[in-house]
RNA sequence: GGAGGAGUGGCAGAGUGGUUGAAUGCGACGGUCUUGAAAACCGUUGGACUCGAAAGGGUCUCGAGGGUUCGAAUCCCUCCUCCUCCGCCA
C-alpha cells in the first residue's frame, strides 16, 4: 500500500507506473473521494473540539452545584452531527483504503519497461549446461524409473498437481531443505524460524496477498485460516505493528515450510511432472532493512540464492523482471533460472524481490532511528532460497546418469549419506 | 470441549462515569555532586494522524469492534488473547 499523502501529492508518477505496469487508475474518482473525505473530517474534528469543551464545562457546573441542562441539550444535537459524520467518514476511509490495496508498487528506476517476460533482462550466466551422451529424460521419467516419485499416488490419495516422493526421492527433498537452510544460517548470518503453516487474513493483508489474490490461495472452511502461499507472509508478520530500533537492522530470517497454492490460473501449464504443484517446500530469505540499504542488501540476498545453485552446481542464469512481469508489491525483482536439460530451456527456482516500504506500511513495521526522532517504515526483501521440489527436479534432470541412477552433488552427500541413486 | 480469572504507558501497578493521556514505583534520558563510577538529589520521558513557516493548536489512542451517555479506561454487548483447574490429545 501506498503512503496516502504521497499518493494524493504525485497522482502523476502513480498514472505513469500503472501504464507501466499495464493496468489502469480510476485517479478521477480517487480525487473526489479524497476531497470529501479530508472535509468531512475537518469538519467533523471542530465539532469534536467543540464537543470536548462543553463537556468540561458542563462538569464545572455540576461541581458548583449549576444547572447544565441547556448545555447538554445543545450537545446532545451536535453529538448526533459527530455520530452521522464519523459514518460517513468510515464510509469514505474503507472506500479509500480498498482503492489503495489494489495499486501495485512503483517500479524502481532500473527496472526495463516492458509488458511480458519478453522484456526480462539477462544479468549472468553461471555455470555451463551437463553434456550427457544420451538423450536426458525429464524428471518424471527418471523420478519414476529409479522409484523415487509416484505421481499416481498422489493423485489417488489427493488429486492432481499433488506429489508422494519415496525412498531416496524423499530423503532428497529433505537433504536439500536442510542443506539450505544450513548453509543460510551458518554461512550467510540468516536467523532461522519454523512459523506455523496456516495463517490468518490479516497477515495475508500485509504481505500484500489480499485482498487482489484470494483466488490463488487455498481457505480453510468456517475459519479465518489460509494455507500459507510462501513463508514471506510469516516472516514479513513476525514484526506486524512493531517498531524496531535501528540498530536491530537489519533483520536476516529464513525458514522452511511447504506452500500451498491454488494455482487457478495454471489450469493446462505444466501438467507433466512436479514443476507447478498444490503444494511444496521452500526455504525462504527475508529482511528487514533500513530504507538506505535496501538495494544493496538485496544484491546480498540475490548472492545467498545464486550461492546454493553453485554449491549444487547446476548451471543457471540471473534476470531482472520487466515491469509488466513482476509481482503486485515489489518495486525490483531477479530470478534465478536454472538449467532443465530435458527440455533445454532455464525455468524459475528462486524470485528475490525488493518491496521496499510498500508491504511494510501495509503491516505497520517501523524502525525508529537511533539518535531519536521520527519512526518510518523499513523496507522489506524476500527471496526464494531456494525452492526445494524445483531444485529436486534440477538435481534430478542434471545429475541423470545413462543407465538410470542419479549422482548426488558433493555437497548433499553428507545428507544424502550415498553418492549416487541408484537405478531401480 | 467445560468452569473460573485477567487484559491500562518500555516494565510493574493504581484508577469503577466528569480538568485522567492516565497516580505511584522501576527503567530510560539529561543535569548537579564525583578524579571516574555508584549512591543521593533535580528535571525530562508513549504513539498515530492533522492544521501551521514556526511558535503552538486540534483529533484519536487504556486488547479489538459495537452500544448507552452531554461526557467512557470506568457501564452494557460481541469478539480476540493470556492465565488457572478439569476433560481430551500428538
Amino acid at each position: 500500500m501506498h503512503d496516502l499523502n504521497y499518493f494524493r501529492d504525485h497522482l502523476d508518477v502513480f498514472a505513469e507506473m500503472a501504464k507501466k505496469r499495464g493496468t489502469v487508475l480510476d485517479l478521477d474518482a480517487f480525487r473526489k473521494l479524497d476531497k470529501e473525505r479530508r472535509e468531512l473530517i475537518t469538519a467533523t474534528e471542530q465539532l469534536k473540539a467543540q464537543r470536548n469543551k462543553a463537556s468540561e464545562e458542563i462538569a464545572r457546573l455540576k461541581k458548583e452545584k449549576r444547572n447544565a441542562n441547556a448545555l447538554i441539550a445543545e450537545m446532545k444535537q451536535v453529538s448526533e452531527r459527530i455520530k452521522q459524520s464519523d459514518e460517513r467518514i468510515a464510509e469514505l476511509d474503507a472506500q479509500q483504503r480498498d482503492f489503495l490495496l489494489t495499486i501495485p508498487n512503483v517500479p524502481h528506476s532500473s527496472v526495463p519497461v516492458g509488458a511480458s517476460a519478453a522484456d526480462n533482462a539477462e544479468i549472468r550466466r553461471w555455470g555451463a549446461p551437463p553434456k550427457f551422451d544420451f538423450a536426458p529424460k525429464p524428471h518424471w521419467d527418471v523420478g519414476e524409473r529409479a522409484g523415487i516419485l509416484d505421481l499416481p499416488a498422489a493423485t489417488k490419495i489427493t488429486g492432481a498437481r499433488f506429489a508422494v516422493y519415496k525412498s531416496w526421492g524423499a530423503r532428497l527433498e529433505r537433504a536439500l531443505a536442510n542443506f539450505f537452510l544450513d548453509v543460510h544460517t551458518r554461512e550467510h548470518g540468516y536467523t532461522e524460524i519454523l512459523p506455523p503453516f496456516l495463517v490468518n487474513t490479516a497477515s495475508l493483508t500485509g504481505a500484500a496477498q489480499l485482498p487482489k489474490f484470494a483466488a490463488d490461495l487455498f481457505r480453510v472452511e468456517n475459519t479465518d485460516f489460509w494455507l500459507t502461499p510462501t513463508s514471506e507472509v510469516e516472516l514479513h508478520n513476525l514484526y506486524r505493528d512493531e517498531t524496531i530500533p535501528e540498530e536491530k537492522l537489519p533483520i536476516h530470517v529464513t525458514a522452511w515450510t511447504a506452500c500451498f497454492r491454488s494455482e487457478a490460473g495454471a489450469a493446462g501449464k505444466d501438467t507433466r511432472g512436479i514443476l507447478r504443484q498444490h503444494q511444496f517446500q521452500k526455504v525462504e530469505l527475508f529482511k528487514f532493512t533500513h530504507p538506505q540499504k535496501s538495494y544493496e542488501e538485496h544484491e546480498a540476498l540475490v548472492g545467498n540464492a545464486e550461492t546454493i545453485l553453485q554449491k549444487l552446481g547446476l548451471h543457471y542464469r540471473t534476470v531482472l523482471l520487466a515491469t509488466g512481469d513482476m509481482g503486485f508489491a515489489a518495486a525490483k525483482t531477479y530470478d534465478l533460472e536454472v538449467w532443465l536439460p530435458s527440455s533445454d530451456e532455464f525455468r524459475e527456482i528462486s524470485s528475490c524481490s525488493n518491496c521496499e516500504a510498500f508491504q511494510a506500511r501495509r503491516a505497520g513495521i517501523r524502525y525508529k532511528p537511533k539518535g531519536g526522532g521520527k519512526s518510518d517504515f523499513v523496507h522489506t526483501l524476500n527471496g526464494s532460497g531456494l525452492a526445494v521440489g524445483r531444485t529436486w527436479i534440477a538435481v534430478v534432470e542434471n545429475y541423470q546418469q545413462a543407465d538410470g541412477s542419479i549422482l548426488i552433488p558433493d555437497v548433499l552427500r553428507p545428507y544424502m549419506g550415498i553418492d549416487r541413486i541408484p537405478a531401480a
